[in-house]
DNA sequence: ATGTATTACGAAAACGTTATAGTGTTAAAA
DNA sequence: TTTTAACACTATAACGTTTTCGTAATACAT
């Protein structure tokens, strides 16, 4: 069981300096061809390659990205990771993960752990909690290091950073103008707490299209779910307030939810009630997830293209960690994944 | 835009050598209490973090460990990789993520990437490719060169590592045995090829339980399924074999998929010819993912408990690394986590 | 014979730490 | 008065690289 071997131990073994080795196996010119030849089959034989640690310290620069996310156990996370994985592989980088696990503090934890040396930069979707105190000093400071951060999907509109959002506004908007199309006349809306960004956006896409359809939005048909630690619970939460929101107003013929779960549960509460989806009822949800493909009756979505959002994310974040640090022109940009509305058993 | 200060920034500007400042901030007793209170308040007010990066070289120890799983966008995986990064940070590591795609020439490449001084050691499920080529070259070279593996799931047997395992045999012959009790006498089985050792193994659980119960396996009710590489159309060959399945053998009464997406469409053939699951036929699915949970009717499963296997993982590894290196008594172990029959409608 | 290139290498600094081994000063003990 | 001990620090090496600068040795031109 051999260590890895150092251009130290190559250069004593040959006889030679360090700097000798190092440049042999760069094939510097200032090396003689056979001292070369010799060294690098030598280094070859051992398998020498240089250490990426010392790399790092010498060039202050790691090739390593952070991706600080709330979940890890989650489709559309996943396949952000993806996305970024894939770009920063080609482009020489690798990728840590943190999971904030929708804690403030944890959030604060990792960044903080993965800050001081170990990473050049983040990629970040900021927690539930983070949200709701707004206290975003860590973000701050790890910017007024010179690490540079993108935000994507959750993002916050004070912090100057690139970003990389979904059009959650459109893409409600157009789900919600689908159902009117489709003669949709009481459209319920399944939501979250606005203080979650995205649900925020695209409770108003769902308002925006009524109102340009000349309906009047009803209090009642609005069901905006909190959230508690026990996922089971959750659950329960989530069905029994589902199966309310169809009772006291058995009128409803859409459902918009703004995630895929909440468009689960419609379904399956409304099949419950022995009303038919698409006939009786249809329903829209928001995120690719694997359960809208799967389901049955499969749902209609609105897709986010959660790994192109990845891909971009990182493409944004290598670009301005390899651009010729001009901090002159800090300039931010937001990019913007548009929404496909993805058709399928759920709506007519 | 200030970077991190250092030590040699200190004690520059306090005007004392980088050997007081650092045995100050380590509250050494040889600094005396008046130097080492001005030096924790200057720090402190710069909020100096030692350099990870230089800690590591120093130390020849990064504290994080690599993952390399096939796939990120699933289920089983993900919770893995929360299990890993949950002991992970308790312990005071980092988690830092390689997808090997399935494809044997990346999972190589990322393994190289990482044991050049990145990591301290690997946790790893090993890609189909490289299950199909039996090239573990890579494997052997980490570990000579004294970097731990902790393989979970996907495992090799001529290797000598550590290894997380699901007693996938076991599991199978459970769920089969089920069926049997819950009286059905036509149990068909949905499989992979054989090279994928958990779907070999699972196959051999099935053909146990048949055997036990006096029933002769019929080679008619076993399904092996391939890949392809475009996911869409695996579903729809998946879909078209199960059909042609069920179609020659009338009399299936029951099912046993060795994993969630084959048992879910199983049902769903189920349902678009006439039958009905439970009553008609039974289905049970092996993995603890989320279409199991949410399918119409929910899936009887075998859980894997993913995340648990995720921690031993990590424990195992960070054990390892942190034992005194006597590797006269270099012994590993196979942990097995038992799997368990989570019954949910899918079966009587 | 002297000065000047060219060749082929080596020494040393630097990245940011920590740990070991000094070192100068003062105070206590012999 | 000399030796010893305690105190409070500093210098240095080391981790593994890369790169700049320096320098012998040889070859060539003057």
């Amino acid at each position: 069981m051999r260590r890895k071997i150092t251009l130290k131990q190559i250069a004593r073994e040959l006889d030679v300096s360090i700097s000798t080795v190092s440049k042999a196996l760069k094939d510097s010119p200032e090396i003689s061809e056979d001292t070369k030849q010799k060294i690098q089959a030598f280094a070859k034989l051992y398998n020498y390659r240089p250490n990426n640690i010392a790399l790092s310290l010498k060039n202050r620069k790691t090739n390593t990205i952070g991706i600080i996310i709330p979940e890890i156990v989650h489709h559309f996370f996943s396949k952000v990771i993806r996305g970024v994985e894939l770009v920063a592989n080609q482009r020489g980088y690798n990728v840590i993960i943190g999971l904030s696990n929708e804690s403030f503090s944890k959030e604060v934890i990792n960044m903080e752990m993965l800050a001081n040396g170990s990473i050049d930069g983040f990629i970040i979707s900021i927690s539930k909690e983070t949200q709701q105190l707004q206290d975003y000093h860590h973000f701050n400071e790890t910017m007024n290091q010179g690490m540079p951060i993108v935000m994507f999907d959750r993002v916050v509109s004070d912090i100057n950073c690139d970003k990389v959002v979904v059009n959650d506004f459109n893409g409600a908007k157009r789900a919600v103008e689908k159902l009117i199309e489709n003669k949709c006349e009481n459209i319920a809306l399944i939501t979250t707490k606005d203080y979650v960004s995205v649900g925020k956006l695209r409770t108003q896409g769902y308002l925006d299209a009524l109102q340009e359809h000349n309906i009047t939005p009803e209090a009642d048909l609005i069901l905006k779910m909190g959230d508690t630690p026990d996922y089971e619970e959750n659950l329960e939460i989530l069905e029994s307030e589902i199966e309310q929101l169809f009772k006291t107003n058995p009128k409803i013929d859409g459902v918009f939810a703004v995630n895929e779960l909440y468009a689960l549960y419609a379904m399956k509460v409304a099949r419950k009630l022995g009303l038919d989806v698409p006939n009786n009822v249809q329903v829209i949800g928001f995120t690719d997830g694997v359960l809208s493909k799967h389901a049955t009756p499969s749902l209609t979505t609105v897709s986010q293209h959660a790994q192109q959002m990845g891909e971009k994310a990182a493409h944004l974040l290598i670009d301005k960690l390899e651009s010729e640090n001009t901090d002159i022109e800090e300039q931010f940009q937001t990019v913007i994944i548009t929404t496909d509305l993805v058709e399928r058993e759920s709506t007519k």
